[in-house]
DNA sequence: ACCTGAACACCGTTCAAGT
DNA sequence: ACCTGAACACCGTTCAAGT
């Protein structure tokens, strides 16, 4: 859902876009995840207007800079993690605590899928982060309700407030993009998701 | 406590270090503590160089690169780490459990309090960890025994080892460092421990 | 309207010359 | 033995010229 495509120089300038400036913008996207995700560091804007088959004029001409690009990136995560919370909220047969751990596991699988996305999450600062500003915005709201329904279910600490589900996640993020010898997210999540109950 | 000072281009090379280079060596450390700590994301090396009141070669002659420089930051933090290990095995008095959650807090405060380590351990690879590796190895030998009287006192879930310790710091400290409105790392480690708790 | 890529700027790193 | 800083290399970003 929401596939939004705005440039990401200003907020809401919705112009439709000329259908081969659609998909060279599509390709830079695609060149920028299958670069990231790469063992090397570092991957230039050159390399990425190279395999998507442009000039790097064009790489900045849909994303003013590199942490937008990466923005990018966190943006459509979030659209996806937003549909894994509406999926928990619909699915309600389980309980509210199964629901709400269903959700957070169902985010971290994508996560830890997508080493792309996970070197701009970590790599990237406030800059980056601030290009999915309404995406986060909806996620909050979605987190709400779901703590909402297992506060009420009795199953969930009342300490446990709804900006702790992006902390946690925060938290588990960076051990799978450090991934040490012996370190396993989704042990990671099970011992959080311990602390989480009532 | 074992205020190592070895160049880093080798891993043992003990020769002591001409008196004004050692001054040097601690300047360039002071410096980068300083301006890594600042608000400014990227530091550059010339600063660096200049705010120690040495030319940038000499940073280079102390330091391979600058993720070397970093490394040092994290190799003395890990040397705090121990030593606030030592102390939870040292202090047996309140129990396994409280002594484990101590340097765990301990640990994590220290951190906390410093913006300059905390970059280096986010921004850089492996390679920044690399320069502190004997120094991590005492570090998961300390928390082996933490752990192993916490599970012979009962008090911890069986399924925690000795590996989460690092995992769950690694988390927490990232949420340090992203540090949204809500979060609280004090409070994700208190979630964590309710995680752990037997 | 959009694309190109040579040119520029910035910053990590080196090395010839110094003490 | 150690220091210096100008020179080099690399890569993010811009912009004049194209379609």
């Amino acid at each position: 859902m929401s596939t939004k495509t705005s440039t990401d120089t200003e907020l809401e300038s919705e112009r439709p876009l000329r259908a081969d400036a659609r998909r060279n913008r599509e390709r830079i996207i695609e060149a920028a995840r299958e670069l990231f995700a790469g063992e090397r560091p570092n991957v230039q804007m050159d390399e990425v207007a190279h395999r998507a088959g442009v000039g790097v004029g064009t790489v900045y001409r849909h994303f003013s800079d590199k942490e937008a690009l990466m923005g990018e990136l966190v943006r459509q995560r979030f659209d996806l993690f937003n549909e894994n919370l509406r999926q928990a909220l619909a699915d309600e047969h389980p309980g509210a605590f199964t629901a709400l751990a269903a959700a957070l596991r169902a985010n971290l699988v994508s996560v830890a899928e997508d080493a792309a996305t996970r070197f701009a999450f970590m790599s990237g600062g406030e800059r980056v982060f601030a290009h999915a500003a309404s995406e986060m915005e909806e996620f909050m709201l979605l987190a709400n309700e779901l703590i909402r329904r297992a506060h009420l279910a009795g199953e969930l600490r009342d300490d446990f407030q709804a900006s702790d589900i992006p902390m946690v996640m925060c938290g588990i993020c960076a051990t799978i993009d450090v991934s040490k010898p012996g370190w396993d997210w989704q042990r990671h999540l099970t011992l959080i998701l311990h602390g989480m109950r009532a």
